[in-house]
DNA sequence: TCGGTCAGCCATACACCGTATGGAAAGCTA
DNA sequence: TAGCTTTCCATACGGTGTATGGCTGACCGA
């Protein structure tokens, strides 16, 4: 492996999705370009075509290794409407961790389809009592609002980062998916 | 006014948000250029900032124009349960009209400020019992969830446009909603 | 040790983008 | 007719993504 004639060590596709990550952090996914990317990582822009096929790809990289580090809570033992908060808890942080990422990382399948947050979402559905057959739709929809939710948030669109708002969107959901189970057997 | 040398009437800021419009329900927002836009105007690219400071402001243009044709059902006889499936309804045929733009659109505040969305949802908030004083908030969410929701589905993050989610969204979102008034005084 | 192979890197170039600048042309007012 | 204003356009600059093709150095079988 020719190493670069800057750099001691070669590339590697890791390496250039963590630094498009830090720089759509620091400044937002329209001013990353690739040659400034190749710039922060003192290499050749075309370089970076050795790892990454096209900017396209370098995105879906980085929304990748976001969706990665995925932590939800799983404490199965806690009453569902608990367990609710406490996801809804984690995608907002990866929210708040990403702001100008999220947008980007909402617009496409990958999170929604994500392992950890569709049983998760899943499991939460069956403990509230929401029949199996109506669980996959339900927690689509589940899922849509509080990405919709969370997007607004970040969009600014609401006055200013309100945990309160935050507390009355899981409340209605809440209350809503208590209405789905057998009438009103709620835990808690 | 100078006619242009290729057209016979002189541009107007109306016209271009139009054409604007056209193109981005027809090939996407970032297929949207300054230059394909004149071309399609039959208009030097140049021309086009006598009328639009910049392209920034041609979008916000293209999102006004579309919320300016916002129709809500505004039928105060019927059930608040009603009323707010309209509503659903509306924003939808919105959504599904101009699925390109739709992201643009929710990402900035101007959707969510819009006088007639504003008061139709808190009139419809009032009629499901939900105190004075929690409205506005409520209302963010309820705005949040319902774009979020067809942000969900214009992105072709659901299998398909899935009549069924939709309906099953306004039922969580009406049953939750329930949860806020006088405990069950629902009306139809 | 030698020669071949090849992954990784880079220089150049192309087409496209938004738009700053400044000048030409057409209409209105006086 | 003179001047002013509005509208339009030609040119140019710095930015973008990336196609193309050449270089270089590490590895490997002989």
């Amino acid at each position: 492996m020719a190493a670069s004639a800057r750099r001691g060590s070669p590339l590697s596709s890791r390496e250039i999705y963590g630094e498009a990550l830090r720089l759509i952090d620091e400044r937002g996914v329209e001013a990353l370009s690739m040659r400034k990317l190749a710039a922060e990582l003192d290499v050749n822009p075309m370089s970076l075509y050795h790892h990454v096929p096209n900017k396209e790809a370098l995105l879906e990289g980085v929304c990748d290794l976001v969706i990665s580090g995925i932590e939800l809570p799983a404490d199965d033992a806690a009453p569902w409407q608990e367990q609710l908060k406490a996801l809804g808890v984690g995608l907002r942080a990866i929210a708040l961790a990403h702001p100008a990422l999220y947008p980007y990382l909402v617009s496409r399948p990958r999170l929604m389809r994500h392992d950890t947050v569709w049983e998760a979402q899943n499991r939460v559905l069956a403990a509230a009592g929401v029949p199996e057959e109506r669980r996959p739709r339900i927690r689509n929809v589940l899922f849509a609002f509080t990405t919709g939710f969370l997007l607004t948030e970040i969009n600014g669109v609401f006055p200013e980062p309100d945990d309160e708002a935050f507390d009355e969107a899981v409340d209605l959901i809440i209350n809503g998916l208590s209405a789905y189970g057998s009438c009103g057997e709620s835990g808690a």
